[in-house]
DNA sequence: ACCCCTTTTGTTATGTTATAACATTTGCGG
DNA sequence: CCGCAAATGTTATAACATAACAAAAGGGGT
């Protein structure tokens, strides 16, 4: 398990690098990239932070590229239910998927000052609630693991 | 890490009986055990199940104990505050905290069918995300462990 | 190239969850 | 029994989310 969202590293590339990636998976599993799509994942990337749907649906209103809020959703759930992106329950917000294309159980360090989000590996929380889960016969769907708290840039400054 | 919840259990006493640790655990702590709040609690513990706000708001409201939104937020965040209760991320609702008193982090299984909800133990998990969280500078306050899925009686009834 | 079906987007309206702000009442210590 | 702190009542509104349907765009088969 290693966190990373923290450390400092080539946005530009990353983000590039990152549309990539999500452009080739949708290619490969028939799914459109459309521009709404793009964008809103290109913001995500953007910013290593949770973003609001409201907030998102601001940037795109700007850009002329929607205006309701359906159009936010969308693209959202989209990017969610295809691995590209996460909803971070604790904050009802979205970020990018620092690992996508792994089929992976994520855990979240969100930062409650700057809403920064780190993204950790999990493996063994998945094994533990199974374990759980199985002793009483409870089906696991989904899981969510996310912490609250400061980052290191806000320890500092922020109460 | 043990999972409860969807067992049989005397539930009548049950409910008498976290009722009255409450009780004690306020008093113990000089906080108020007031009507409302007492009967959220209680509404919680009838229940072995994820209830929302409103929902709770509504019952309030036909026994007079309060009619606005505020009435059951109030109650609530004292219950979550005192570790009274808890709070799933997941579906915004809470349910009865079936450990009190034991400054635990807990992970839930929570049926999406019916809502029932088991408390589980999260130990592991704790000492995992800080060791990923140490490394990073990053300072955990709360952490929250959800799963969802299909409950015991919901495997076989459900889709 | 065209048609047809599926997916996506546009738009309106509304539902659901949550809190700010301030007045009033209640509880409790001195 | 006074005075402060905590809790409640109440109004209003903010923040988050989706149902439902119309219009347009994509993309596969002939």
């Amino acid at each position: 398990m290693s966190a990373i969202g923290f450390d400092t590293h080539n946005h530009a590339a990353c983000i590039e690098q990152a549309l990539e990636n999500a452009h080739t998976h949708c290619a490969r599993h028939k799914l459109q990239f459309t521009p709404v799509r793009r964008r809103v994942l290109e913001i995500l990337l953007q910013r290593h932070q949770a973003l609001g749907a409201y907030e998102i649906l601001d940037i795109l209103t700007q850009e002329g590229l929607g205006s309701q809020p359906p159009v936010a959703y969308r693209a959202l759930d989209f990017l969610v239910k295809n691995g590209l992106a996460h909803r971070i329950e604790q904050v009802n917000a979205y970020t990018a998927c620092a690992h996508p294309g792994q089929d992976h159980i994520p855990a979240f360090l969100v930062c409650r000052s700057c809403k920064a989000v780190a993204e950790a590996e999990t493996d063994m929380v998945k094994n533990r609630l199974n374990i759980a889960a199985q002793a009483s016969g409870f089906k696991i769907e989904t899981i969510v693991v996310e912490a609250q708290g400061l980052c290191p840039a806000c320890c500092e400054t922020a109460e």
